[in-house]
DNA sequence: CTCAGCGAGTGGCCGATTCC
DNA sequence: GGAATCGGCCACTCGCTGAG
């Protein structure tokens, strides 16, 4: 039964700080272990002796890098809390099992592309008829990881259930995605320093074109963006306000906040 | 002309089931 | 009992369209 059942909208966030609160997790170790373990996937080499590979030097697809993050994370968990996590083993483990309950266990998504969406498979959308058959309950405790190539833009934390998840029209179109409220209402960013690594190219505002002229001198990151104080016509000020604006949401930290048991954290929800 | 968003196609892997 | 097929798992990539 989902928390949200009943609920209208507007009442999402309270939800959702509640389910945060109630998570034995708490949101800033998330994001330590995910900074951590993800430094740690770019170490990975591939083969032995004088044809060893650095990850980094074959642009692996994102599903793979995906795939290391997740068993990363699974153990560096279980390392802090060997009695409490441990990693999904069967197809009826989430990514992350909570061994004293598993209601708190959490899947892991990671998207690989130039923004801050996720995407699931047409099939988490549909239940009911084949639900005797369905492996893993696709809602839950989500963890969602942003990045592009070897740099992580954004973590988030929160609750989606399968029913979020909205398939594309024709059934060939095998890709799900989420409703806009879901991002807002029901995941909270995991804010720091290390959102200004994005490249410009996943503002919202900033497509191929511009990229390429701002790239052209000398800005890659949004950090770049922000702290550029050289010569700047129309369309650079309107990227940095831009990126002024991903600075508020995604940047500021929120640690302080969580280090106290009240109040609990906030989303980003009505800015 | 630039960009965002939407729609749809692609394709390999795996375990379970059905067919022969 | 082994082969073939199916459903689920996993997400990326490209093309089109309309707004600014």
């Amino acid at each position: 039964m989902s928390p949200y059942a009943t609920a209208s909208i507007d009442q999402w966030p309270d939800i959702t700080n509640q389910l945060i609160s109630d998570h034995p997790l708490h949101p800033a170790e998330i994001l330590d272990i995910a900074q951590v373990c993800w430094e740690s996937v770019w170490e990975t080499q591939i083969g032995s002796g004088s044809t060893i590979i650095n990850l980094i030097e074959i642009s692996p697809p994102a599903t793979v890098i995906g795939y290391f993050f997740e068993k990363l994370f699974a153990k560096e968990l279980a390392r802090r809390y060997p009695a409490e996590w441990r990693g999904g083993v069967t197809g009826n483990d989430k990514d992350l099992v909570c061994i004293a309950d598993n209601q708190k266990s959490i899947e892991i998504k990671a998207s690989g592309q130039l923004g801050l969406k996720i995407y699931g498979n047409r099939s988490y959308g549909q239940e009911a008829e084949n639900a005797h058959l369905v492996k893993k309950d696709k809602s839950g405790y989500y963890i969602t990881v942003n990045f592009y190539a070897n740099v992580l833009t954004l973590v988030r934390f929160g609750w989606i259930d399968a029913s979020d998840w909205q398939a594309q029209k024709a059934a060939t179109g095998q890709m799900a995605g989420l409703n806009p409220n879901v991002y807002e209402y029901k995941l909270l960013p995991l804010k720091g320093r290390y959102a200004l690594n994005a490249p410009i190219g996943l503002l919202s505002g900033i497509g191929p074109k511009l990229s390429g002229e701002l790239q052209a001198i000398g800005i890659r990151r949004v950090i770049d963006l922000i702290q550029y104080d050289g010569e700047a016509n129309k369309s650079l000020l309107k990227a940095q306000k831009i990126a002024l604006t991903y600075e508020d949401l995604f940047a500021k930290e929120f640690t302080e906040a969580f280090d106290e048991p009240q109040p609990p954290p906030t989303l980003v929800a009505d800015q």
